[in-house]
Order: structure tokens, then sequence, then C-alpha cells
DNA sequence: CAAATATATGAATATATTATCATATAAACA
DNA sequence: TGTTTATATGATAATATATTCATATATTTG
């Protein structure tokens, strides 16, 4: 036995958690996914309300965050449900209200 | 009693979650991070082996990681060796690790 | 002191991300 | 059918981040 490494990230584990990093590290998108944690679904309008976020933007947010695969769409008449697809992303929230850093 | 959230993530929590998350959601800090988990303290030039990465471009990132407070300097000599200052980060590697997003 | 080595810095560039605005689409309803 | 409401889209602009390159600085060593 030689190496004992605490994990095994390779360059390519280290690009696919930065690409994640990347798609929440943002106000907006943490806040709709800290939402959809605690609503299971909710339509544009309802989670515009709750951010304070403009329409049109919190659209852009959320159609980049379905492409990605995070969220789930579902089109009810005119209104749109959106709900948490990648449940894996509540324990990164979990993380990072946990986090300590004095940054 | 009335509202039951999960976590209360205010404006500005978000704000500094998505802050760090920023910092460190990019494959070369992640690599800097894990290295600095597994081995206590680094040289420049040893972190560029292990990463590949080129001095000027990796010193950048090193740079600017300290100035963010995620890590220690300490110069010995001509070598200027790294050290992890924010251990906190080490969860969010963690919690990467174990992240099964399909994305 | 000159040369070699390790690291940092700054400017320029390249690239990516976010925000804004105007407009489109589609459903509901009078 | 015309109007209202909810959401999406696309182009542009604004801003931030990453990379490269040339060079500076500081330390060590012959």
């Amino acid at each position: 036995m030689t190496d004992t490494l605490k994990r095994n990230l390779t360059p390519q584990k280290l690009e696919k958690a930065a690409y994640i990093l990347k798609t929440v590290a943002h106000p907006i998108r943490l806040g709709i996914i800290n939402l959809l944690d605690e609503h299971e679904q909710l339509s544009v309008n309802q989670i515009c309300e709750y951010l304070k976020c403009e329409q049109s933007l919190l659209s852009h947010h959320l159609t980049n965050m379905k492409i990605k695969g995070l969220l789930k769409a579902d089109k009810q008449g005119v209104q749109v449900f959106y709900s948490l697809k990648e449940k894996d992303l509540i324990k990164l929230l979990d993380c990072m209200e946990n986090c300590n850093c004095n940054m």
C-alpha cells in the first residue's frame, strides 16, 4: 500500500464538480433551490415574488437550470410550475448554511 | 407558530454563499483545495506539477484565494508554501464528491 | 556580483456570465 | 375575437472571470 488519499478526484471529476458549483453559484439560483426545497413546486410568478426578482431575468435562470437538468418544469395552463429535479443540491445548500468561512 | 422553514437563508446569506461558491467553482481551485487537504502545505511548484498548471496562471489563482482568505502563504527562502486556511472548504469538497448530480 | 531558480505582477486579451429590454407566444376569459 | 395574464426568447449591453505573456522581484549559489 502506498497512497492513502482522502478522495480520488480525477481531473474529470474536478471539472464536473466545478461545473455544478458554477451553475449554482449565484444568489438567485441558490434562492430558487432553497425555495423549491421548501415548496415542492412553485410557479414562476411565485418565485418572482419570493425572490423579488424581475420576471425575465428569473425566467432566464429557470430555463438555464432546467436545461442543465437541475429543475423540472410542469406547464399547467398559462402557468409553469418548477420543481427540484436534482435533490442532491439540497446537501450543497445545507453545507453552505453550516459553512463558517470568514471570507 | 407559523413557518417551519428548513433553513433561514436571508438575501445576505444567499449572497455570501454564492460568493464562496463562486470563488471555488473552478477545477484548478478545487484541485488546490483537494491537494492542500491532503498535504498540509505545498510550494507553488509542487502544486504546479500536481495540477499540471502553468506557473503564472496558478500564481494568479493562489494570490486570489489568499486575498479572499481561503489560503495562507508562508515564504521560506525563495519558495512560498501555501496551506488551507479555511478548513470548512473541505466539507464542500466532500459534498461534491458524494454528489450524484446527473448534469 | 552574475546566473539560476521560484514566485508574483500587470497589462492585454479572451471568454463567460448576468442583466436588460423589447417582443413573442400561448392560455384564459370577457 | 380582443384583451389580459403568465412565461419565454433573443439580441444587446454590461460586467466579471480566466488566460497568456512578458517582465519584475527576491533568494540562493557559484
